[in-house]
DNA sequence: GATGAATGAGCATTCATTCAT
DNA sequence: CATGAATGAATGCTCATTCAT
């Protein structure tokens, strides 16, 4: 990489990290540009050289969190050589969990947006096979000892019930902490994979 | 109410009316309280009367409508004489999706907002007891022949799944259509009740 | 007349005097809105209640000097009981030229609008006959002792020469200064009026 | 002409042609360098190379394409033969006219331009006296049958009067379309031409 | 000569809020 | 209670210009 491309790479990381700093403490609304600048240490116009505005800095942030989420997820499953795939899915929906746990600022950011869709346009951008979590949450399934119907709707199910559940059980103890939840969530996981199984290979 | 009580009541829905239009067409964001009382035919001092700002107008725009939904559902409901907590919560849930699939915008507006938390900030604002409907979800609870543990949980699971997953496959039809997702979230929603089944009374 | 319009009409004048006279010394492209209400002693958004922006600021302005530019020479005629088209259109013109001669700043700021076009724009703005200029010259042209034809081009052709040639004797002495081009302009105009002479009355 | 200089012209016309696409299309207010450059093809750093800013692209092209508009006309009435003055003025007018008619984006921007005082400044610009228009016109005169007084006032006066009342017809088709008005203002050309006459030699 | 990333002053515009009427 | 003119801080964004490579 020349120097110039360091040093443009070096700029924007600058600008990604400062907003995020700011988005998660003050809140996207209230961060202005010139906020993002001036902590960055980089000229107002700087800005606009690499994002379009506030809100495409925020779309790659979202995007580019919730695909290290996943992969140190999927990372720690591969070291558990965890094996099953209900053991798996509630592996990385536990290591998630446990991620966010840690880092309320992040789950508050990625809030709601954590969600197929949001997981869908993530991949888009990973362009490495390697990297593609979706394709491998189908090795996943089709490792399994079983066969499963519709398994585009299974994963969505349990995506937007762990994301949408684990996001309020966590943040607002509703209507139980996490600790307390999470044996309902599994159990539920465990029953939605249930009841796409078709019968063993 | 007196002639003066009425004219209040009178300002304070045509703010909330218009406000709710121009947020569903324009977006939040981009409606300003000019905006809003220009298209109301009031003075822009006048709102300072009614609400603090702008998002206080939302939020008493989304409980209404939430509750609104909510509301309708238990009524027809009634009206269907329905038996047995299963196919009563099916019953509302399918009432309120169907109702959301009319009215797009609505859903967009109360979006990610159908959730308990929502909903019981509703129920704070509805003071008289008949239109509790979190206590109406208890005696539905409560009469089935079935007892139930852990019911808080079990009402929550449920509502999550709903809202987030309904959302999804309404808006994106993603990953299929809500018509063709309808069977197996009601598939889901009867093992999670299931799964908090205690025994017949 | 209510305190609170005479209030505003101040403001409005402060305003547009304000611009003009910026106009004038700095130049349209120069002036900074910011320029204009630091000066008039209003704040920056009282601006955006009177004006859509700069230019609308630059419309009014040209017209209203316009018409009173017109309106003053009529005036002067009416005074000095002119008779005979020839001699009063020449009248007209020799005032406006003296009158622009005094005031080169507003020479420069009307430049080239001293056009039929914008003679017709002030017309429609003054509402009431008396003020019509149009009118005026046209009724002039009709009690005249002769008959004309294409009355519509003979006056414009008059006001294109003496505007566009005009503007540069006057502000650039070019070919000769305005008081050496005059009898060579009027005796042109005498001869564009005496071309559409149709027979006497 | 070495390879360099080519180069250097080559990358200077295509500065002027995207410059004068962009102003007749967009303004030239609204065209920022940023807009010459990119669809130029070449890199901001070079315009400074070549221009000062903006209006001095502008003065080039205005003083450029006026040149050319008189040039084609005299080299038409050149081939045409034309003699006498009255004819050959009447034929260069009406070619410049034609000529606007025909590329309306041209007579915008040239628009007002095309007066004296334009024409002088291309003349300066244009150093090989074969080029000089104003002499030629001065020929022309020169080489008529009669003697003409104050010659410097006349073609002021025609140059005046064609420019500013052709722009209008053309453009606004006020009073009347152009080739309505010709006949009027070729009549007021003629007069203003025998007005200046002292006789044959 | 040529490049284009970086700059930061400068500007238009918006908008929530106040308060005299 | 209601009004709406006035405010001015706040902000997004542009763009001519520079200069290290």
């Amino acid at each position: 990489m020349g120097k110039v491309e360091e040093n443009k790479k070096q700029k924007r990381d600058a600008l990604l990290n400062t907003a995020y700093e700011l988005f998660t403490t003050k809140g996207i609304h209230a961060t202005a540009i010139s906020d993002i600048v001036k902590r960055a240490g980089v000229a107002k116009g700087t800005f606009y050289l690499y994002f379009r505005d506030k809100y495409d800095v925020k779309n790659n942030l979202v995007a580019h969190k919730t695909h290290e989420l996943f992969y140190r997820a999927g990372a720690a499953m591969e070291t558990a050589q965890m094996k099953g795939l209900e053991d798996q899915l509630i592996f990385i929906i536990d290591h998630i969990i446990d991620d966010l746990m840690k880092d309320l600022p992040l789950l508050n950011f990625i809030s709601k947006n954590l969600v197929m869709g949001a997981l869908r346009a993530t991949l888009i951008t990973g362009k490495d096979a390697d990297n593609d979590i979706y394709e491998r949450f189908l090795s996943m399934v089709e490792e399994d000892i079983y066969h499963y119907q519709d398994v585009d709707v299974m994963l969505f199910t349990i995506v937007e019930l762990a994301g949408s559940a684990g996001y309020n059980s966590i943040l607002y103890k509703e209507p139980v902490p996490i600790e307390e939840y999470k044996p309902f969530l599994y159990r539920t996981v465990r029953l939605i994979i249930g009841s796409h199984r078709a019968g063993q290979k």
